[in-house]
DNA sequence: GTAACTGCAAACGCTTTGCACTCCC
DNA sequence: GGGAGTGCAAAGCGTTTGCAGTTAC
């Protein structure tokens, strides 16, 4: 997704187009981390000082709504912010919290023979696998 | 597992067992909605009418670290308590919050499939569904 | 008897809200 | 020019912490 199908998709839903938003939109997809609303706070006040904790929120919502990211609420009360909305296994650092997706076509088989067993229509998924990576068990 | 069981796990790991204790480990053993720690709470007050939240919260970290529960936080920040260990799918209502589960042999394969092909070694999972569950569909 | 547990209240941290100022269109 | 968006500070809310009194063992 390039600058100009941002900004159309914003006017579009007759949002308007700001340089915070652009920023953080930008900075969210580009990251493949899941970072959570301070990591990006810290992150954008080096560009953009004047940029507060509430705007974050505020466009993080917005972006939720237009279907660009997923929002993930971990055990510790954390969030963290997914721009990846296709069906994914996100594989999680139970120590340190590091997030990375893993993509598997298996996945997408059993997938729609466990909606159709349900019976539902489904308006998203989630699945979570967690572990200790390399890093933290260096560390202990 | 019955009374006894809890018991004995509870002086096994040198925890003294409390009537409290008992009533929330019982407590959330019975009921598959997975419900957070104020409807815990509020239901446990009627028998109990001194017990307190932080009670309540300390005992649902000792019952985790137990490994008779697991936590679920989600996506609006409100975490529920989950009796269920084994390899499940979460069946959330994105509306109201309710919540079932699903089991499914066919889930068992394929997790061992993706866990040797990530190659590591799993923790815990969670695996959630969201919908929009018939009462709700009803209202709207 | 004593160390662990409870209940209460205060503290905490993240998120949301309200409002005056600013800026996109 | 006008209304949506921003930044700031205050409020909100669920969870955690600290501590004096209580209870299991």
């Amino acid at each position: 997704m390039d600058d100009q199908e941002i900004i159309e998709l914003f006017r579009e839903n007759e949002f308007k187009v700001t340089a915070q938003r652009l920023a953080i939109c930008k900075f969210i997809i580009s990251r493949e981390d899941h970072p959570s609303a301070d990591q990006i706070y810290q992150e954008l006040k080096i560009d953009y000082p004047t940029i507060s904790l509430g705007t974050i929120y505020k466009t993080l919502d917005l972006l939720e709504k237009l279907g660009i990211i997923q929002k993930l609420g971990f055990n510790e009360g954390s969030i963290r912010y997914d721009p990846d909305m296709e069906l994914h296994i996100n594989v999680v650092c139970s120590n340190c919290g590091k997030i990375y997706d893993y993509k598997a076509e298996n996945v997408k088989k059993l997938w729609s023979d466990i909606i159709s067993d349900l019976g539902i229509k489904p308006k998203g998924q989630r699945i979570d696998i967690y572990y200790e990576c390399d890093d933290c068990k260096e560390r202990n």
